[in-house]
DNA sequence: ATGCTGACTATGT
DNA sequence: TACATAGCCAGCA
């Protein structure tokens, strides 16, 4: 059964990422790291991203709501072409993800089995505007 | 068979 | 805080 596993434990690579992919809900967004993590690949957050740069736009795979851990937007797509990144702004407030001015997702708000389930450390007000009159720094921002 | 790259992440300076 | 380096796993040259 090893030369059977080895195929196996490819298809089932990508299939799980894939599932796992797909089992993020609707207004949400999940990191590379969570994804892979899921899949079996602790670790293996380029996994994740190969499994997606692989798939094409035909395997339904919302890779809108893959981003990465500092809630980065990343993806080939999204740096290499600006409309793409767009595009994905575009979906993720359609689905009610917000994203700062600077393009970042609030992972605290919308990560995936992140704010589901109740992981906010202390009550730190989830939801938490982010900026409304910047200009002033200092005030409390952090803490 | 060996090595580099890559849609990442964490740590160090 | 920002840039640079190391670690990690799998695909591809």
């Amino acid at each position: 059964m090893a030369a059977s596993e080895d195929s196996e434990h490819l298809q089932r690579l990508f299939c799980a990422i894939k599932k796992v992919i797909r089992k993020i809900p609707r207004g949400h967004v999940a990191t590379y790291g969570q994804i892979a993590e899921l899949a079996g690949i602790p670790g293996g957050a380029r996994i994740a991203a190969a499994a997606l740069k692989t798939s094409k736009p035909g395997d339904q795979l919302p890779w809108q709501r893959v981003i990465g851990k500092a809630g980065k937007l990343r993806g080939r797509i999204a740096i290499h072409d600006p409309v793409g990144a767009a595009i994905q702004r575009e979906l993720l407030g359609a689905e009610g993800v917000e994203i700062g001015d600077t393009g970042l997702v609030a992972l605290d708000r919308y990560g995936w089995m992140f704010a589901t389930t109740g992981g906010r450390d202390r009550g730190a007000s989830p939801r938490r505007p982010p900026r409304s009159a910047s200009k002033s720094r200092a005030s409390s921002s952090r803490r």
